[in-house]
DNA sequence: TTGGAAAGTCAACAAGGCTGACTTAAAATC
DNA sequence: GATTTTAAGTCAGCCTTGTTGACTTTCCAA
């Protein structure tokens, strides 16, 4: 517990850090991560999909032709969660599940034209939500905040989250 | 949609940011939250509690003596979904309810020695994290990080940060 | 040919959200 | 002083999304 005289903002490279500053990130994320859902959660209100479809529909259309075993390892849910959320995207045709070509036991997912137009609804409003952050904060926070975040990650999450493809920061 | 090359890192004041770039920031913010509530989520599992108790305790011992209502507005939750949680803590003997000298009608909420102690394992793991995450990623991105997360938040939500007392950035 | 991996399924359960309806006590207003 | 409003609490029931455990089918690989 370093108590250094309470509301000093040093940024000498030592980087003293109160407790009051990290509980102040602490808030930050979380009032932060609120924001970063609600747009996403305010069109699928209605639908009857959730978050969770909002999230498998992002990794589907990010890595086209990923296997179940694989976006099971980025969510990190059980399978039978998963499964859940995905039989409900493919029986209304967001989502269309083809057996693999050299491994038929593998099912490599893609989406449908109706499905990507979803995603697309979904991930402007996020997007457009993370570019008015960006523009807001100015032009030096966007690596700050990049770096903080990869390194609050888990090391699992963090491989995982470099090792998907186009990381051209 | 502005697709400007695909990859360029332009930090000009203009700041054009490709599509690339923002969701690269959404998954950064989805997987560092994982990280952000792996280590008190690993703390209560076992306990009967779970991360709603955790940002109960978090609000009530930054805010001591915080009014039902007051937690209400913070933690955007249900009178019913709350009160859940505030009863096992009480039950528990982990959060205390004084009713208000002034105003009969309120509850004012405060951390037993029990709560505090629960309270402080919590919080010593996140701000871990949270300092480690910090210092890996230098001085200049603490500034960055918080102001994109600000900007990030919706304006309620903007507010009560702001307003949540001992503010010195 | 047999063992193990990938996928899918059924059942049951828990946490933590939600709505709606209703009570009690006390403050505020008319 | 009577009435309305506010703060808190409660009961019942529902939904989403996570969990375990058990089991099947298909198919690759040793």
């Amino acid at each position: 517990m370093d108590h250094s005289k309470s509301g000093t903002s040093h940024s000498d490279s030592l980087l003293f850090l109160t407790d009051e500053q990290l509980r102040k990130g602490i808030e930050a994320m979380f009032f932060a991560y609120r924001g970063f859902t609600a747009d996403p959660d305010r069109i699928l209100e209605g639908m009857d999909y959730g978050r969770a479809h909002h999230r498998a529909l992002h990794f589907i259309h990010r890595s086209p032709g990923t296997t179940v075993n694989n976006l099971l390892a980025i969510l990190g849910v059980t399978k039978q969660s998963l499964n859940r959320v995905l039989r409900s995207l493919i029986e209304d045709g967001l989502v269309e599940s083809r057996v693999g070509r050299t491994d038929k036991r593998e099912r490599h997912l893609h989406l449908t034209t109706k499905g990507a137009d979803l995603e697309r609804r979904l991930s402007d409003a996020q997007r457009a939500r993370m570019r008015a952050a960006y523009r807001a904060a100015g032009p030096g926070a966007v690596q700050g905040f990049r770096h903080v975040l990869e390194a609050m990650m888990d090391e699992n999450a963090r491989k995982q989250y470099l090792s998907l493809k186009e990381n051209t920061p």
